[in-house]
DNA sequence: AAACAGGCCTAAA
DNA sequence: TTTAGGCCTGTT
């Protein structure tokens, strides 16, 4: 089943490579195979917008609400563009959204990040999937869900040893045991403000600020969240050192993300490391 | 070889 | 309440 959506706020490289999600595959022709709960998709981008390929189409309704598509980027970019560099950040990403994505794998996936590098965080939880999740194979390959709660609750260090997942498997398994137990109730969190849920997340061992501000906004939409990691930091230190702009406020997840992609293009070019960051970050924001 | 990676925990003041 | 070390593993 296809569905064509119009918008010219939805580029796939830019949003399913930003560092909120961790296991879509893209494919040689552009396109991108991913799966979220039990649903998978196949999704390409085309002219006015992007055609997204389900097995049914009463799963439409699921992957338009992933992909958030009842919020108006361009409104909240015209907002931002009373900041300098943060209007050329939109413009240059407009195509970047925020994901809807599930909740407890946002918080392993978040929990594995810390003090870890892209390329890593998506092995170790592509080996996690292929060890415990379930398979469902269909038109686009195999896929395999990410396992529940329970299922991870239920391993050994021992267990999750394949994952070479370090430290973190302790937090791994504090996070699946909370959830499974009930200790941590991931749905009541839709309820919380930003603050309350923060620290109602922060109960689990290896959930601090920053990936406790990830999953509320990778995961419950809280845009006003603004997790603040090394790049972040940087960019704050040397442009808002005075404090955020006015014209963030209330979607302050949203400026944060187009801010690190921004950043993180200019200082690490594609083919190679980045050379002499300061200024090369200098002449190009200041425009 | 040594430092660093989209942090957090623990111990110590 | 704030601040240093240390941490699994992998890459450069």
């Amino acid at each position: 089943m296809e569905f064509h959506w119009k918008t010219r706020h939805l580029d796939l490289e830019q949003t399913l490579e930003s560092g909120q999600c961790f296991r879509w595959k893209r494919q040689d022709d552009g396109s991108y195979n991913g799966i979220s709960g039990r649903h998978i998709l196949h999704i390409r981008q085309c002219e006015d917008g992007v055609i997204l390929e389900t097995r049914d189409k009463s799963e439409n309704d699921y992957w338009l609400d992933y992909f958030d598509s009842q919020t108006d980027y361009g409104r909240i970019i015209e907002r931002f563009s009373a900041d300098n560099t943060l209007k050329a950040a939109a413009e240059e990403n407009r195509g970047i959204r925020i994901l809807r994505q599930e909740p407890f794998e946002t918080l392993i996936s978040f929990i594995i990040s810390q003090n870890n590098n892209i390329p890593r965080i998506k092995g170790i939880i592509s080996r996690l999937c292929d060890c415990f999740g379930d398979e469902i194979s269909g038109k686009y390959g195999v896929f395999r869900t990410f396992p529940t709660a329970e299922r991870i609750a239920a391993l050994s260090p021992d267990d999750l040893s394949p994952l070479r997942a370090g430290f973190r498997v302790r937090y791994i398994l504090d996070a699946a045991q909370k959830v499974s137990s009930g200790i941590v109730d991931l749905e009541i969190i839709n309820d919380m403000s930003l603050d309350d849920g923060r620290e109602y997340l922060k109960k689990i061992t290896g959930v601090g600020d920053k990936v406790a501000d990830c999953v509320l906004l990778f995961a419950y939409h809280k845009i006003d969240a603004f997790p603040s990691d090394v790049w972040i930091k940087r960019i704050t230190a040397e442009y808002y050192a005075d404090g955020l702009p006015e014209c963030l406020e209330g979607y302050r997840g949203i400026a944060q993300q187009y801010l690190y992609e921004y950043f993180r293009k200019m200082t690490v070019p594609e083919n190679s490391a980045g050379t002499d960051k300061t200024s090369e970050r200098k002449e190009k924001a200041l425009i």
